[in-house]
DNA sequence: CTTTGGATCGTCT
DNA sequence: GACGATCCAAAGG
Protein backbone atom coordinates (compact mmCIF):
# COMPACT_ATOMS: atom_id res chain seq x y z
CA UNK A 1 0.00 0.00 0.00
CA UNK A 2 1.27 3.62 -1.01
CA UNK A 3 1.11 5.98 1.80
CA UNK A 4 -0.80 8.57 -1.26
CA UNK A 5 -3.14 5.57 -1.43
CA UNK A 6 -3.86 4.78 2.27
CA UNK A 7 -4.02 8.73 3.74
CA UNK A 8 -7.41 9.80 2.10
CA UNK A 9 -8.64 6.35 3.54
CA UNK A 10 -7.46 7.58 7.14
CA UNK A 11 -9.35 10.63 7.28
CA UNK A 12 -12.60 10.21 9.13
CA UNK A 13 -11.15 7.02 10.90
CA UNK A 14 -10.87 7.29 14.28
CA UNK A 15 -7.71 7.05 16.93
CA UNK A 16 -8.96 5.66 20.27
CA UNK A 17 -6.87 5.11 23.29
CA UNK A 18 -7.94 3.30 26.00
CA UNK A 19 -6.46 5.12 29.46
CA UNK A 20 -5.00 3.49 32.63
CA UNK A 21 -7.91 5.37 34.24
CA UNK A 22 -10.42 2.91 32.43
CA UNK A 23 -11.56 6.58 30.52
CA UNK A 24 -11.65 5.93 26.93
CA UNK A 25 -10.27 8.75 24.71
CA UNK A 26 -11.38 8.80 21.05
CA UNK A 27 -10.69 11.42 17.98
CA UNK A 28 -11.81 11.42 14.30
CA UNK A 29 -9.00 12.22 11.97
CA UNK A 30 -9.45 15.50 9.99
CA UNK A 31 -5.69 16.07 8.70
CA UNK A 32 -3.12 13.58 7.29
CA UNK A 33 -0.02 13.70 5.49
CA UNK A 34 2.19 10.89 3.32
CA UNK A 35 5.49 10.37 3.20
CA UNK A 36 6.95 8.40 0.44
CA UNK A 37 10.04 7.01 1.68
CA UNK A 38 13.05 6.93 -0.48
CA UNK A 39 11.51 9.14 -2.75
CA UNK A 40 10.26 11.90 -0.60
CA UNK A 41 13.50 13.69 1.12
CA UNK A 42 10.91 15.04 3.72
CA UNK A 43 10.48 11.76 5.30
CA UNK A 44 12.50 10.26 7.67
CA UNK A 45 13.08 7.09 6.17
CA UNK A 46 14.80 8.98 2.65
CA UNK A 47 18.42 8.09 3.76
CA UNK A 48 17.84 4.42 4.88
CA UNK A 49 17.17 2.51 7.68
CA UNK A 50 18.18 4.16 11.50
CA UNK A 51 17.61 3.35 14.97
CA UNK A 52 14.53 5.77 14.72
CA UNK A 53 12.88 4.89 12.08
CA UNK A 54 13.33 1.39 12.62
CA UNK A 55 9.40 1.06 12.20
CA UNK A 56 9.02 2.72 9.05
CA UNK A 57 10.70 -0.56 7.88
CA UNK A 58 8.80 -2.82 9.73
CA UNK A 59 5.06 -4.27 8.72
CA UNK A 60 2.13 -2.12 7.98
CA UNK A 61 -0.95 -1.03 10.11
CA UNK A 62 2.45 -0.13 13.15
CA UNK A 63 2.36 3.32 14.80
CA UNK A 64 5.71 5.08 14.24
CA UNK A 65 6.22 7.40 17.26
CA UNK A 66 8.74 9.92 17.30
CA UNK A 67 9.93 12.86 19.59
CA UNK A 68 11.08 15.54 18.29
CA UNK A 69 12.41 19.55 19.56
CA UNK A 70 12.87 18.00 22.66
CA UNK A 71 9.35 17.95 24.10
CA UNK A 72 6.91 17.00 21.45
CA UNK A 73 5.74 13.49 19.93
CA UNK A 74 3.54 12.32 16.38
CA UNK A 75 2.25 9.34 15.11
CA UNK A 76 2.70 7.93 11.68
CA UNK A 77 0.67 4.84 10.42
CA UNK A 78 3.43 2.71 8.71
CA UNK A 79 1.67 2.37 5.10
CA UNK A 80 3.58 -0.73 4.32
CA UNK A 81 6.04 -1.83 1.44
CA UNK A 82 9.34 -2.67 3.94
CA UNK A 83 11.62 -1.51 1.13
CA UNK A 84 9.68 1.67 0.41
CA UNK A 85 9.14 2.52 4.42
CA UNK A 86 6.34 4.85 3.56
CA UNK A 87 4.09 5.70 6.60
CA UNK A 88 0.93 8.60 7.05
CA UNK A 89 1.40 11.30 9.39
CA UNK A 90 -1.82 11.75 11.39
CA UNK A 91 -1.98 15.62 11.70
CA UNK A 92 -4.90 16.60 13.18
CA UNK A 93 -8.41 15.41 15.00
CA UNK A 94 -11.70 16.34 15.96
CA UNK A 95 -12.62 15.24 19.80
CA UNK A 96 -14.98 12.69 19.88
CA UNK A 97 -14.97 10.72 23.15
CA UNK A 98 -13.16 11.91 26.71
CA UNK A 99 -12.90 15.49 26.17
CA UNK A 100 -12.58 16.28 29.85
CA UNK A 101 -9.83 14.03 29.98
CA UNK A 102 -8.07 15.47 26.82
CA UNK A 103 -8.58 18.73 28.39
CA UNK A 104 -6.69 17.60 31.79
CA UNK A 105 -4.04 16.86 29.78
CA UNK A 106 -4.02 19.96 27.50
CA UNK A 107 -4.20 22.71 29.53
CA UNK A 108 -2.74 25.05 27.23
CA UNK A 109 -5.89 24.50 25.01
CA UNK A 110 -8.42 27.24 25.59
CA UNK A 111 -11.07 25.97 23.21
CA UNK A 112 -12.26 22.21 22.30
CA UNK A 113 -10.54 22.77 18.94
CA UNK A 114 -7.26 23.31 20.15
CA UNK A 115 -6.86 19.84 21.83
CA UNK A 116 -6.34 17.92 18.53
CA UNK A 117 -5.60 20.72 16.19
CA UNK A 118 -1.91 19.34 15.32
CA UNK A 119 0.35 16.36 15.40
CA UNK A 120 1.91 16.90 18.77
CA UNK A 121 -1.53 17.90 20.12
CA UNK A 122 -3.21 14.96 18.91
CA UNK A 123 -0.44 12.27 20.15
CA UNK A 124 -0.84 14.34 23.75
CA UNK A 125 -4.48 14.50 23.75
CA UNK A 126 -4.93 10.52 22.75
CA UNK A 127 -1.89 8.85 23.28
CA UNK A 128 -1.69 6.51 24.02
CA UNK A 129 7.52 18.95 2.96
CA UNK A 130 8.08 19.85 5.68
CA UNK A 131 11.49 19.64 6.77
CA UNK A 132 12.97 20.39 3.39
CA UNK A 133 16.19 20.23 3.52
CA UNK A 134 16.97 22.23 0.32
CA UNK A 135 14.77 25.00 -1.16
CA UNK A 136 12.72 27.87 0.83
CA UNK A 137 8.92 27.85 0.97
CA UNK A 138 8.35 24.79 -0.60
CA UNK A 139 5.19 23.26 -0.12
CA UNK A 140 4.58 19.47 0.98
CA UNK A 141 1.87 18.25 -2.14
CA UNK A 142 0.77 15.34 -0.62
CA UNK A 143 -1.11 16.58 2.53
CA UNK A 144 -4.90 15.70 2.55
CA UNK A 145 -7.67 17.05 5.09
CA UNK A 146 -11.17 17.23 5.59
CA UNK A 147 -12.41 20.47 4.12
CA UNK A 148 -14.18 22.79 6.20
CA UNK A 149 -13.46 21.46 9.38
CA UNK A 150 -12.42 23.93 11.85
CA UNK A 151 -9.99 21.74 13.60
CA UNK A 152 -7.34 21.44 11.03
CA UNK A 153 -4.16 22.86 11.52
CA UNK A 154 -3.41 26.19 10.35
CA UNK A 155 -0.92 26.01 7.53
CA UNK A 156 0.78 28.58 5.92
CA UNK A 157 -0.86 30.45 3.43
CA UNK A 158 -0.31 28.71 -0.38
CA UNK A 159 -0.28 25.22 1.33
CA UNK A 160 -1.30 22.76 -1.41
CA UNK A 161 -4.83 21.61 -0.84
CA UNK A 162 -5.70 18.11 -1.09
CA UNK A 163 -9.48 17.60 -1.20
CA UNK A 164 -10.90 14.52 0.17
CA UNK A 165 -11.95 12.07 -2.72
C1' DC B 1 -6.11 38.41 14.46
C1' DT B 2 -0.87 38.21 13.23
C1' DT B 3 3.94 38.01 14.39
C1' DT B 4 7.83 36.66 17.05
C1' DG B 5 10.97 34.18 19.81
C1' DG B 6 11.91 30.71 23.42
C1' DA B 7 11.76 26.03 25.13
C1' DT B 8 14.52 21.60 25.05
C1' DC B 9 16.85 16.95 23.87
C1' DG B 10 17.26 12.59 21.00
C1' DT B 11 19.34 11.47 16.81
C1' DC B 12 22.58 11.65 13.24
C1' DT B 13 27.18 13.42 11.03
C1' DG C 1 27.88 20.05 17.59
C1' DA C 2 23.69 21.17 14.90
C1' DC C 3 19.07 20.67 13.88
C1' DG C 4 14.14 19.36 13.82
C1' DA C 5 7.28 16.23 10.18
C1' DT C 6 6.13 21.79 16.90
C1' DC C 7 3.68 24.42 20.36
C1' DC C 8 2.68 28.31 23.19
C1' DA C 9 2.88 32.80 25.48
C1' DA C 10 3.54 37.50 24.86
C1' DA C 11 3.35 41.61 22.40
C1' DG C 12 1.63 44.54 18.74
C1' DG C 13 -2.41 46.14 15.22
Amino acid sequence: MDARELAPQLLNKLVVHDDPSGHRLAARIVEVEAYAGSEDAGSHSYRGPTRRNATMFGPAGHLYVYFTYGMHWCMNVVAGGELAATAVLLRAGAPVAGIETMRSRRPAARRNRDLCSGPARLAQAVSTRVGLGAGKGDLHPWRYYVPGDPNVSRGPVGVVQRMRP
